[in-house]
DNA sequence: CTCATAGTTCGATTATAATCGAACAATAGG
DNA sequence: CCTATTGTTCGATTATAATCGAACTATGAG
């Protein structure tokens, strides 16, 4: 998990609304974030998350639930988190 | 200035390297890193650092004098910066 | 067993980005 | 005026990344 992958990965606007949507909506399968691409398009972006260390998986029945690694990153880059989420935030 | 925009600034190594060094070094003209890629190469990156809203350039006889824009990028995204140069510190 | 659902993987395509060398521009010094 | 220094711009190349459709896998429902 370095600082560059996790910047990069967070770069991305599509990733970056699913960490926001699991941020504050927590635990989310795959598709419940009405992403307007290919499912494979978004599967190559949870892929991406996942390969940097922002979001776990976990199998449950046929889907995936995603969720955000909140506590990795808190302690190995504190504050960068919380700094990107409300950045985000005032929409 | 946006934060995607940021994020992917900072993505690159040699450019959150440039950031770094002008965090805690202070503004220094392009040659003052030891970037060991082409001018050309270098010149890219700053301009990158440049256009997203990280840095800015002020000409200076034959050289060009970089600087972190700190406050801005606190105002817009509070807690960012510090939370990328502190996990970035622990070298 | 069959079928639908939820994602993944694969291969191909297209779009972005990094990199370089060469030529250029601006400035300062002699 | 000539030259060295500092960086930019241009064009080309190469490397990464995003995107898609099609085929596949695993699971649960009937």
């Amino acid at each position: 998990m370095t600082l560059s992958g996790v910047l990069y990965a967070l770069s991305d606007p599509l990733r970056l609304s699913i960490v926001k949507s699991l941020a504050t909506q927590g635990e989310q399968p795959c598709g419940a974030f009405g992403l307007s691409v290919a499912k494979s398009t978004a599967s190559h972006h949870f892929r991406v998350l996942r390969e940097t260390g922002v979001i776990r998986m976990k199998p449950e029945g046929t889907q995936h639930i995603n969720s955000l690694r909140r506590e990795d990153l808190d302690s190995r880059f504190p504050g960068l988190l919380d700094a990107i989420l409300q950045a985000s935030e005032p929409v």
